[in-house]
DNA sequence: AATGAATGAGTGTTCATTCAT
DNA sequence: TATGAATGAACACTCATTCAT
């Protein structure tokens, strides 16, 4: 094994890159190691250098998606201040976010069980972390008086399902939307009708500014 | 290959209920024809009598339990009137037959994309066709006047979304919620929001007979 | 197994007619009992009531066919004394018998070897049989004066051969001659160059009748 | 698959060498690919990095000994002037090699047909650049004077067909024949009656000097 | 006598994984 | 550290053969 941990990141990158790629495109089982390899520039027997085999490929391979989606919705928020304006922009965030991974996003849904049961359980405590993200913006509205309770629990997941469906049902949304109309009809069903009146100014203010997500769009950049 | 066609028809539905089973648990590509063939209690090249090839067995898997959604629903809705009461009874017919076919509802989500495109092209217009039958209940609610005027594309795959949701985080909502619970509470974030105070008045009028879905649940028969 | 003679001579030959079509298009082991099957329009079962296995029904092919060169060469000689004209009209018959038996004449040259070694023997003592019709007339020939002493035994797996050859070689034939001018020039090569000053008169009055073998040409029925 | 060309070069010989004398022995069908790897000494997936699938290993089997053919023949006309003397020279080569790969002689006849059309092409190419090579001697002497007009095209056919017969009725020559003699009667039958009175004077010095072939014969090395 | 559904051993082929270089 | 040739277990699929009807 290799010991040197710079070179262990670098090459890993490299690798994942080309497994989410491919895995995107062909799925986990119809994807050979020796694609990958190819992929990636590299022979096929410095894979098993850098992983433990082919399900750990696919491990590390989701865990990059994943914390794609964690680490690239933050950003986004920094500096917006009102709790209803945040949560639209997570919502927009990460649907924007999920546009730019769309095939990996895709392979998140159809792959995960494709892992080992103990690999499985770290995917999901993963994807726990970027649905706390939402829930906090979502708690946050609720607690400043611009939403009436609401199981938040479940409405998280519609939000997360909301945002993951651009890519599952891309096929015959891609039709009916663009993105930032997606995104602002999704806020029709999901946000608005639970706002407070004071809440509903305040969507109101930001849609007015931001004209409803169709000027800001900005591709997030492909895992 | 076989002749009689009401053999035909009983082979094939004991090998598939033997799939769907398997693709469930360990998914397609780990899932071996033999495997199948033990499962169904017959040989592997049997399996060849009645399927053109590996492929095709998945594919008539998941035509299975898509047609097994549409033809559950509609006769859980007979004698119902009330277009919200109707809409309510789709919702709730539509998760009780996925928490019946749970694994088999995760298989049609991960497995869709192993079939060859052309056959892939076959199980999205089922897909589409149980969609229809929650969309012509949502549209009734509207012409009615009990619910005001919505994305109905859009709100139909939530819906749609929302039952799936049951088998895909089950491993999430089964601490959380009763089947029943979540049907209730789902009717509260994705129906109650949109009604008329027409509408309003139907659904509480529902929910003091129905008790809120907890008595009448009946499980789907398993495929 | 079955009893009554008749049926059993009808069903062979109902089937051998079927095998050996399809054994010459596509050769043994790519053809299947089940094809055999279909083309004589009986079952699969059937087969094994009139034939031990897949080997034997090759072996009564195989058989079929070189009786049909035993069984058809005498007629065409018959009423014919001169014995350069009988030598003749045999390699002329045996030639014309081949091709209206072509793809049959293949299937003998490549499936002998595919048949047990016991019953390779037995097609081997019905090749020497033909053989021995020609082996006759060039013996004859020789008697009466007509052709001067020769290896016989390697002049007749010559002539055999030449008439195999127009099966064998007919990608490559049928582009320089008919049937009726390939003869000629066999006899050219293989006959004429052997026989006495008395022999060539002969040969030469036959040809004047017979118009070098292109008129009477009659083609052999397919088995 | 494998990059190394002189690697290649030697698996594919190994693998060869060991194919041609399965096939030879057993036939295409019921050799199998990992007795052809067993006999090679090497693992089955090994045989699929150097051949597409089993198709191919024949095809290259069977160019691998018409090849032999081509090449053989040539280095044993070095030297040798005499037209008359470098045909009988060929057909002496021709028939000592074929005599070295008796088997492979047969499976070159036995399994073309095996092969998949656009393959079948090939081999026959390939078997007519051998013709080609006797057609020149042929022509040769013609033109020299030394045999009279002849049909040629066919005559090099019946040479071919006397070497290949060699192998082909090799269960019935072997008890009458020595290769020396066979070659010998066939000269006599094939060549002999067609020269001039020139030409029969060099056949007879050639005879008088070479033994009739029987004390050059060398046994061409098996494939 | 005839059927054809059922069997299961056997085959070609793939591909994750190893290891000598 | 990196390579890629080599391995061999595993799988989809076929088809000769059997046997209950």
């Amino acid at each position: 094994m290799v010991t040197d941990a710079k070179l262990v990141e670098e090459r890993r990158g490299q690798i994942l890159r080309a497994a989410v790629k491919l895995f995107s495109d062909k799925g986990y089982y119809t994807t050979t190691i020796s694609q990958i390899a190819r992929e990636a520039g590299v022979s096929t027997g410095l894979i098993y250098q850098y992983f433990g085999d082919k399900d750990d490929v696919l491990l590390l391979s989701l865990k990059l998606v994943l914390e794609t989606y964690e680490k690239e919705i933050p950003p986004r928020l920094e500096g917006i201040k009102h709790p209803v304006e945040r949560l639209c922009m997570a919502l927009w965030a990460y649907c924007s976010i999920v546009d730019g991974l769309r095939d990996a996003t895709v392979l998140a849904y159809r792959s995960t069980k494709s892992l080992r049961a103990d690999r499985r359980a770290l995917v999901k405590q993963e994807e726990l972390r970027t649905n706390r993200l939402l829930q906090q913006c979502l708690r946050d509205c609720i607690a400043a008086g611009h939403m009436r309770a609401v199981n938040e629990y479940l409405l998280v997941y519609q939000y997360v399902h909301f945002c993951h469906a651009w890519a599952l049902k891309h096929w015959a949304f891609r039709a009916k939307f663009s993105l930032g109309r997606y995104v602002d009809e999704g806020i029709g069903l999901l946000v608005e009708p639970f706002l407070t009146a004071k809440g509903r100014t305040a969507l109101a203010a930001m849609r007015r500014r931001t004209a409803h997500f169709t000027r800001t769009a900005k591709p997030a950049s492909r895992a």
